[in-house]
DNA sequence: CAGAATCCCATTCGATACTG
DNA sequence: CAGTATCGAATGGGATTCTG
């Protein structure tokens, strides 16, 4: 196990300061993130953090380990990968990833323009997926963004998002990158307006309208922090 | 409204992302959360966030204020003291930050026995509070802690903590520091055991015993960071 | 007390080069 | 590709001083 760092930042018993000593140096929580929807390897990660360089993802991720926050595997000899990945107490960070998005996604400063990564397009969905607009639906996509695949599944107002493939999907999405489909879900701009970025669909197209509705944005506080009535 | 520093850390559009551009600096978010029972004056936070400076604290403010996190306001002349206060949407980080705390709580590296300021602990309150366990009960305490007043309020299977006085609460804890608050409702020290430490209970001892049993601990995974079964 | 201004050291980061 | 090693530049933060 790799030795912790810093250790005294904070000289505090509240919890919130002992997870800022934890994942509060810059960019932890961003490859937490990363890791969310599954384990990847160090390039793969690199790929999702735009402007990290090779000597501060490798410190990173040796301090998350050494807090036992992500573990490093070793892929079987055919083809040995060394693979990162969240451990269970990893994982159960998701619920405070996902509330700090939304609470910043609330701000009419964010700018949703700049680069995404699948992951974090992925970790929006689950965030923002409003279980009373799913109301009766049930269908399965599948979402091919990049070289990346994921299956999306709403059952019994109820969302999911998972990396995979699928045979059958009731409807398949397939995208260069992951802002395409931000606009398109979250920017109401329709399929068709978004040909010239390569975004192209298939399959029941109710069943995918419906998917695109189901993640309202809110938006509820000015510039100066007030909440618009 | 005060320049805002760095604005440019990660290249994301991602809500976690900008969530941390805004308050993910070293600091910031113990600030918020000292913020969080209401607005504060510079020697008072500085209490309650312990190896702080006056420089970082400044540049902490400002920054905050530049992002309308937290907004200054000058008190009516007769004592024209400066206080620092959230913005509604400075309010609204409320559930990421406990949410935050909540994780962390779960590690077994987790110290309790470090400082903790009386903000912390209604927070912790806030966070920990199982409104299954309040079934039936309604009461009102008032806690005083140091120079602090919270009153703390049961009922309907809800808890509000807010700083305050209150005329006839059910009962009363005193207590010099927050800790000591602490160890009684979360270490299940009784308190006549905490004598030595200045902390003193008044009022009906059944309401009191209710109200110390409302606030269950976690704590479900190992050093590895597996979850305990 | 509340904060601004200087100074200076320690750390951190990014770029580049190197290695299995 | 998956890192490690090195170095110079930038930043950050503590201590101190000063001011209203």
């Amino acid at each position: 196990m790799a030795t912790q760092k810093h250790g005294k930042w904070y000289d505090d018993a509240c919890g919130t300061a002992f997870a800022l000593e934890l994942i509060g140096e810059r960019w932890s929580l961003l490859i937490v993130r990363e890791l969310m929807l599954g384990g990847r390897r160090f390039g793969e990660l690199r790929g999702g953090l735009p402007g990290i360089s090779a000597k501060v993802l490798t410190e990173r991720l040796e301090s998350l380990e050494g807090v036992s926050v992500v573990k490093r595997r070793q892929l079987p000899p055919p083809a040995s990968v060394q693979v990162y990945e969240l451990t269970d107490w990893g994982y159960a960070a998701e619920t405070a990833i996902k509330e700090l998005g939304r609470w910043a996604a609330q701000s009419s400063g964010h700018d949703p323009t700049l680069p995404l990564s699948p992951a974090s397009l992925m970790l929006s969905f689950r965030t923002m997926f409003a279980p009373t607009l799913a109301e009766g639906l049930a269908f399965a996509g599948l979402l091919r963004i990049g070289t990346d695949r994921f299956v999306v599944r709403v059952a019994n107002e109820a969302f999911t998002a998972t990396r995979g493939e699928i045979d059958d999907p009731d409807f398949t999405i397939v995208s260069p990158d992951a802002p395409s489909i931000a606009a398109m879900v979250y920017g109401k701009v329709p399929a068709e307006a978004l040909g010239a970025t390569g975004l192209t669909t298939s399959g029941d197209a109710q069943a995918l309208q419906s998917f695109l509705n189901l993640f309202p944005l809110p938006k509820t506080f000015d510039a100066s922090g007030a909440a618009t009535t």
